[in-house]
DNA sequence: TAGTGGTCTAGACCACTAA
DNA sequence: TAGTGGTCTAGACCACTAC
């Protein structure tokens, strides 16, 4: 583990490149955490332990963590440390899900796994993970219901080279949410993710699996989800039932 | 115009309330946008200014405007200033609106105005907007069309209280974006809202509107749009046809 | 050239946590 | 009590804009 993490603090032949000192720092702490040199939930090295590490103040070391606090990928706690997020924790699982409940209630939730396969990634599929139409992807199917009722039909898709020995039988298994369970067991830490929100028609599938008429109107949600270095490591579509649930957001 | 906004660094009578100086400079500068001291578009004074009228170093003030920035109330321009944020310019014109043509390209828009009434706000509207129901509101429909095609139906509900004047024939030559309107002429900011989204199926009344066949699913969208202090100044429910639009979102 | 925001430092002190 | 993050200061210098 070699610690030669120095950084000069003014480059004379600024090319056409200048980067603040923190931001530097920010893609160093960014590096050591795809890494797993810290891993989720653990504390990373004090603010004055990464100064002293990498030659420079902590105001800069501080500025580069606010960052990556601000984005979610750090958790600071005043007088215990900075720790790496984790999808693990009570507080903030499911913290991408938006669906909420009309009445503030918190509901039951259960899932029940109804398809999984490997396959050759198709187009569609291959485009949004970064792959070739050759590689291999794991398709999940699940049923997500919220108080005992169906109100969820996922379908997700992963690179198989990343999820390596992901088995039917695994995945059943599995009582965790699916991203902390991806954390503990594949390394896989999903930071961000994009989604595009449509009003579809149920169709007969659908209709069976939620236990509602073919032709009733669903929200559909296509999420694809990001890693460190902005790499996609799932693409997920859910159908979802809001009629007695609705998808929040915040706009500013 | 009294000056007197000075701030006492240590308060040793700390009863239950401790807040950090930056917190208390955000708060007065808060009150000074709120009261129009500075109008959006306009610099606010520059962070030494501001220092030597708080009477605290440029660091602090720095950490409060920092903060106004991240909530998109101020905006920072190196060399410049700091400016009041405004939904007035073309790069930020619809910033609330989160539905986005399938394919990239940026469609021509219009607006036409459908509906224009005072009423006694009926309870659900009350509600949201923190009037009572002897209060008057104004409601205002319309469809926005993009290249030419109807593809939102929205229903508006304004605190008649507030904008004062608010006509029809107004409404109807009015050419800019609502928001835009709003600040100009009612001195009415829009600083953040909260949607919740959901499938519907259309009625009679939507699906004559966007011209669609009834019981086509619809994206509804429904918008409590806040000002200055968290006051609702806005209630919306949008209609969206999703068929080659989708409403997109970002999660982490 | 002057004025603005942006970066970086060094040091002091405060608030919070846990032993 | 020691160690962590949080606040605040004063000062130096850099990058960007406009005149």
């Amino acid at each position: 583990m070699s610690e030669s993490n120095s950084v000069s603090p003014s480059n004379p032949e600024r090319s056409t490149a200048y980067s603040p000192l923190y931001q530097q720092i920010k893609v160093l702490l960014l590096k050591s955490l795809d890494q797993g040199e810290w891993k989720p939930g653990e504390a990373i090295p004090s603010e004055l332990d990464l100064a002293a590490r990498f030659q420079v103040s902590q105001g800069t070391v501080r500025k580069a963590i606010d960052e990556l606090a601000a984005d979610n990928l750090l958790i600071r706690r005043q007088g215990k440390g900075t720790f790496v997020s984790t999808h693990n924790e009570a507080k903030v699982r499911y913290r991408f899900l938006r669906l909420t409940p009309d009445d503030g209630h918190q509901p039951t939730t259960s899932s029940e796994i109804i398809g999984f396969s490997r396959l050759k990634a198709p187009a569609a599929i291959a485009g949004l993970l970064a792959l070739r139409t050759v590689d291999t992807v794991i398709n999940i199917q699940r049923v997500l219901s919220f108080d005992d009722k169906p109100t969820i039909l996922d379908n997700i898709w992963l690179p198989a080279n990343v999820f390596k020995g992901l088995s039917s039988e695994a995945v059943n298994q599995n009582r965790e949410p699916l991203y902390a369970w991806f954390e503990g067991e594949y390394g896989v830490s999903m930071l961000r993710a994009d989604e595009s929100v449509r009003a579809v028609a149920a169709d007969a599938e659908a209709a069976r699996r939620l236990h509602v008429s073919q032709g009733t109107p669903l929200l559909q949600v296509e999420r694809v989800a990001y890693t460190y270095g902005e790499r996609p490591m799932e693409v997920r579509q859910g159908l979802y039932i809001t009629d007695h649930f609705h998808y929040r957001n915040s706009l500013n």
